[in-house]
DNA sequence: GAGCCATGGAGAA
DNA sequence: TCTCCCTGGCTCC
């Protein structure tokens, strides 16, 4: 579930549950007693994402609320049908699993599972924690020049450095190997290797896809033509239920040149490419600036 | 119902 | 490179 899309979608959806009204937090499961007293009775100001990484700003308050929720986290946001939700209204409320932080309102609540991060962090802690993450695509104040530098000079492969978070902010495994598919690129390409024009058409592309992921709360990659109706194939079904080029399609064929899908664990992750499609890079010479 | 695996990353070794 | 976090959707029985 978490790429960047899903921390800037509960972003929003925090801030349409909460931003403006007092209330009250607590950790159920023990783990962020401290913090969520430190912000208990406080109103929510703003949430906000950069990258993976989902800010909680509370008024009154210097730290801001820092979550991570690595691979298996997740926020679930509610609203309290009218007339039956209260503050520590268990009934209506009730705690189920581990949560480790419940933010409650008057109308809305949310519980958090799972995260690798849940803590409160000073602005000094935030502004250096944010300064080493690369741009978010996401993000109006991006700068993909800064992403450009790190893999203009790099010999490490464009598919780990679009999952180098000090490099791009907020690609994960689904966005890195969808968009190296749908610019043909292989994967195992040096990013020094990479041309100018070929990042400035990445960068765009992520642009468009992530946005739209934020907007409908999934992962969309395929073009008109590739879509189940447009090829009369049956539409993906699992846990994500998006529509993908590669990603987890191991051995099925390519939608584009029927090639069974590869997959191979690259750094501890899979990748997933055609091989026909994204074919060997035959570049030998450096691509500069 | 049990077991497996996963869109991530920190920290240990 | 391995372990942990300890959720949740899927497959298999």
């Amino acid at each position: 579930m978490p790429e960047g899309h899903t921390l800037h979608r509960l972003a929003l959806d925090l801030d349409a549950a909460f931003a403006g009204d007092t209330t009250w937090s607590s950790s159920p499961q023990g783990r962020f007693v401290d913090g969520a007293a430190r912000i208990n009775g406080r109103l929510m100001e703003k949430a906000e994402a950069y990258g993976k990484q989902l800010f909680v700003a509370f008024a009154g308050v210097e730290e801001q609320v820092r979550i991570h929720l690595g691979l298996i986290g997740g926020l679930a946001v509610h609203e309290s049908p009218p007339g039956t939700g209260g503050v520590g209204d268990l009934g209506a409320r009730p705690v189920v699993g581990q949560v480790r932080w419940r933010l409650e309102s008057a109308r809305s609540w949310a519980d958090l599972r799972g995260a690798t991060v849940c803590t409160l962090l000073t602005p000094e802690e935030q502004a250096a924690y944010v300064a080493r993450l690369g741009p978010d695509p996401l993000r109006d104040d991006a700068d993909p020049d800064r992403a450009w530098r790190r893999i203009n000079r790099s010999r490490v492969s464009i598919a780990a450095l679009l999952m180098d978070q000090a490099v791009l902010a907020g690609v994960g495994n689904v966005y890195r190997a969808e968009i190296l598919f749908r610019h043909q690129l292989d994967p195992f390409m040096e990013g020094r290797f990479l041309r100018r024009a070929e990042w400035d058409a990445v960068w765009g592309d992520l642009v468009g896809l992530m946005a739209y992921g934020v907007l409908h709360n999934r992962i969309d990659t395929v073009r008109p033509e590739h879509e189940p109706e447009a090829m009369g194939r049956p539409a993906r079904k699992d846990d994500h239920g998006g529509e993908v080029y590669v990603y987890r399609r191991t051995h099925q064929p390519c939608l584009v040149c029927e090639t069974p899908v590869r997959t191979e664990v690259v750094a501890g992750r899979n990748l997933f490419w055609c091989p026909r499609c994204q074919p060997r890079s035959r570049r030998r010479t450096p691509v500069r600036g």
